[in-house]
DNA sequence: GTCTATATGTCGATAGAC
DNA sequence: GTCTATCGACATATAGAC
């Protein structure tokens, strides 16, 4: 968001060097998203949005420094659904709507999913301090509310833990095995209506498997 | 003494080769595994076994065949859980034996999985064939099986396609996102019982959101 | 078969004209 | 701020001595 010298609130230059972060911004999370970090060259980003690679350099210093950026536009929307799980909601509302708020998410923006999926294959090199931080709370506070719902008997006795990388898993993976899926079911890309089945799907069991009472 | 083709069933020279051309295959394993295609170099593999990289690339002509002999190494393995459920076997006994068999994969032998999983994410561009052949006829087979379940009402009506994606995803996170997972819940490494409640977890909540009858 | 040295190409980054 | 030209590092792959 901040460069060389960038202190004033000027917009003529602000106009043109903000669209053009944003341009490169957007392009470099498909490419990234597409080709991983390694796999993604400047060049490639910059031919996308129609610029000399120097003018990507000059916009954001580096490679890598493109690639956080990129992370930290995308870091919150990952996580933005996990806060939909509080302490005072019922497991009958709040787990089919985290369910299908977060297929629907890999579904129209699955870039944010593939990528930190990636990251988090290969170590999580760029991505380990938000993943200590940031996430590690929404997870412990998620686990806790499980724990009660356990605790007033709404759900079964299921490891709280277990029971979220269940639900991650299974709702991420229309975005990280989107190919894989739409291969093995014979098509282009998959349809509307196949993430309304998968909602349907996990949704159903889900619920009745953690046995919540409807 | 001899040249490149290798014909005659000697093995003074073919247990040399043998040897070396496993190490070099369980080192790039290891190296593709954890930094991708593109991340891995390939003299990072020689090193690894001790070798100059102009020997790794005497065996293997090159870096991309060598890749696609891991990836052929692997898929057997990746895939050899999936046969075990059969028209007659019963859910009970099935899905249990399968999410165990899966996860326990997972902790045995990441690799696979992880290789996989990053070639899906990046367009599966070396392994489309085998998905489109192979893996396909596994998928269209197991969902079968699911459908005739269903019809004999010995478990739910559920999208076959997504029953078996959930178990997918929820069983092979326990590789792919292993390192999420145990820096989510302070570890440095998932410790024998971590996986035991995956299992435990997983099993429960399939087995009685898919309504099978124990 | 094995290894050293090198050819060839590509990428990230910078220098410097405009 | 923007672009062309180029540098330097490194990667794949090969040539050729042993």
């Amino acid at each position: 968001m901040n460069n060389t010298a960038e202190k004033k609130t000027d917009n003529k230059i602000t106009k043109a060097r903000k669209g053009n972060l944003q341009q490169i911004l957007s392009a470099a999370e498909d490419i990234f998203a597409k080709n991983g970090y390694k796999g993604t060259t400047v060049s490639s980003i910059a031919n996308a949005v129609g610029l000399p690679k120097a003018n990507v350099l000059y916009y954001f210093k580096s490679k890598e420094k493109l690639y956080q950026e990129v992370m930290n536009q995308l870091l919150s929307l990952w996580m933005q659904h996990m806060n939909e799980i509080t302490a005072d909601s019922h497991p009958k509302d709040a787990l089919p709507k985290y369910i299908k708020n977060k297929i629907k998410q890999s579904q129209n923006h699955p870039n944010a999913s593939r990528i930190f999926a990636a990251e988090v294959l290969h170590g999580a090199h760029f991505l380990r301090t938000s993943l200590q931080q940031e996430l590690k709370d929404q997870f412990q506070q998620t686990c806790q509310v499980f724990q009660a719902w356990i605790d007033k008997k709404w759900i079964d006795p299921i490891h709280p833990e277990h029971l979220l990388f269940m639900l991650w898993s299974s709702t991420q993976a229309y975005a990280d095995h989107g190919l894989q899926i739409s291969i093995l079911m014979d098509k282009e890309e998959l349809t509307e209506t196949d993430f309304e089945h998968g909602i349907t799907a996990v949704t159903q069991v889900i619920l009745k498997g953690c046995g919540v009472k409807t």
